[in-house]
DNA sequence: CTGAAAGCGCTTACAG
DNA sequence: CTGAAAGCGCTTACAG
């Protein structure tokens, strides 16, 4: 492979020189760029990264963390993030964490190694965030989980309210005139602002402003954010509570599972059970019935997050915070419940 | 930012005992070593990639590049690939790009920055590689296309034998007793080793090998690979051919939306139109029915494809082509058709 | 076991 | 307009 060195033997000139053509800098006669332009093409000559990057320290590049690539709503906002920084001409780079692993640590290491111009962190939680984070500096954006509370002046946070949200969701079911109401999905955590932590919270609240009783040890059947578990532990729930004639699952990837599994004991979503999902992901769209759920503002989180994080790149603006407006988007999957 | 100067510094050892530590290196008395590693945490110092890569060019790092992240079927390739690296502690990077863009000049551009010791190329046509490839000399894997005919030594292949396993999907329909079948997906191509047009081939096999008389211009919807484009697509085919007992769909997601267009015209998938689909994805074990379909072997795809890689890099193993074994995977979605 | 020094491929003041 | 030289953060023979 050969270096710049072997461009400068090769034209006659000095390395410096060399370095200012492939740079484009004034200052150097035309001779000498054509000259040493063709040599560079001849010779198929690439200048090495690595090289560049150590000496000329600018961060360049953006790189976005995903953590879980199993989840559809994450991947649909990459998506929408990853078009619009094209549009920008900016490069991006996607590194997969899975849940077990830290990103605040897979963000440091890229912060060292590629002196990024800016980090977006999808579907981090705010928990991480508290500890070593401090020491980047770098502008980032928090995608799904609301960071304003950690206070770090190079963290934006874009996020739907999670708990209203919910609240809205089994209001729904509430007012279709259901009050036995089963919740699935997501893990009992330990810290507070956990996004399915907010959404057994959002559901608490319209139940208990609707005076619909509700015992979260019956009723309430934790588990992770796939089909397949929420098919298990939709089995779980109606074996526990064949009473139940409404769902509501904390994302519509455990709510297409929760469907699935009705349908496998013979009975009917919504005729026997209604079922409201959280997220709006496309599939909801498409499958029968179709899938009444939260639809979080996809292309807005995904726009607003890639303005901030350009805005703050190129002009300092200041990190912001900002909550997204969802919307309930009415499917085929609730209805009054049948009287019995 | 700490540079392993400030370590060693702060330490009191000379950087080259410092790096000897960060690398593992024999010959570091326990002593050095913990006071190091103690100032290094407390410091959270991370070494700096470029630096380390200059130094010691050898390869490093594997790169995926994935055409379309729509593709839910890819991105399952992706998510198994991804795991099975992990465990091999291999750090791989992702890049996306969409249809339009080509994955040549990608892998050029990753490999005069990065030095990749391998790059895979998920969801890329052969064609692509008949032309600039012939440049680049880095193990590299082509998955769900066949490259055995394009020659080149640095050029591995796995791949689902499209054309048959479409004919066995087009086949079980034949055999529950259709005779009016529609295709749908994929979009006609200028090269035939496309995987839309292989598939589509296959269906026409089983047509004639059975003797069922089909009009491509009539029976046949091409279409993007997508929920949308399936749904659109099969309102059109089926106002053309109301006579249709049976469809096939290029693809599991095209499939979806031929279901739902089914049902949003009062009928009922299977008892009024049969669906097969192509690939295998998790949704369709979910869907209401379950989607019989062409079972891609994703695990397989993904395990053969690393280990292919690995093998290469490390013991530089020739070149290998692949074909990997499909299944029928037998859902809800087909039944006889009705008596008419 | 450890330190001093050369050098990876580049950029960029600094002279001329 | 051009060249010589310092230095980016590391690794690795080479001495000791």
């Amino acid at each position: 492979m050969a270096t710049i060195k072997d461009i400068a033997r090769i034209s006659g000139y000095s390395i410096g020189t060399v370095s200012r053509v492939l740079n484009n800098k004034a200052d150097v006669s035309e001779k000498a760029r054509s000259v040493i332009e063709s040599v560079i093409r001849e010779q198929n000559y690439q200048p090495n990264d690595n090289a560049k990057r150590l000496k000329q320290p600018a961060p360049s590049g953006i790189y976005v963390i995903v953590r879980g690539m199993k989840n559809v709503f994450l991947v649909s906002i990459l998506e929408e993030i990853l078009f619009r920084m094209r549009e920008h001409k900016e490069n991006v780079s996607v590194q997969f964490l899975n849940e077990t692993e830290d990103e605040i640590e897979a963000a440091m290491q890229i912060t060292a190694a590629y002196r990024p111009k800016g980090i977006m962190f999808l579907g981090g939680s705010t928990e991480t965030f508290r500890g070593s984070f401090r020491d980047i500096s770098v502008p980032c954006v928090l995608i799904t989980a609301d960071a304003s509370a950690v206070g770090h002046p190079d963290l934006s946070s874009f996020t739907t309210d999670d708990r209203a949200a919910a609240e809205v969701a089994v209001t729904k079911l509430i007012e279709a005139g259901h009050t036995r109401i089963g919740i699935l999905g997501g893990y009992p955590v330990s810290y507070p602002d956990d996004n399915s932590t907010l959404r057994l919270q959002g559901a608490l609240d319209a139940m208990s402003k609707a005076s619909v009783s509700f015992s979260e040890d019956k009723y309430y059947e934790p588990c992770a954010y796939s089909m397949q578990a929420g098919y298990e532990a939709a089995g779980i729930l109606l074996d526990r509570c064949p009473d139940i004639t409404g769902i509501f699952a904390v994302s519509d990837t455990v709510a297409f599972g929760a469907m699935r599994q009705i349908s496998d004991r013979g009975l009917s979503v919504p005729d026997d059970i209604s079922v409201v999902g959280f997220d709006g992901i496309e599939n909801g769209m498409y499958s029968v019935p179709r899938l009444s759920t939260i639809r979080q503002d996809i292309s807005e989180l995904a726009a607003r997050s890639v303005d901030d994080l350009l805005l703050r790149i190129s002009y300092g603006r200041p990190a912001a915070h900002s909550v997204i407006p969802f919307s309930y988007l009415e499917g085929e999957s609730v209805s009054s419940p049948r009287l019995s």
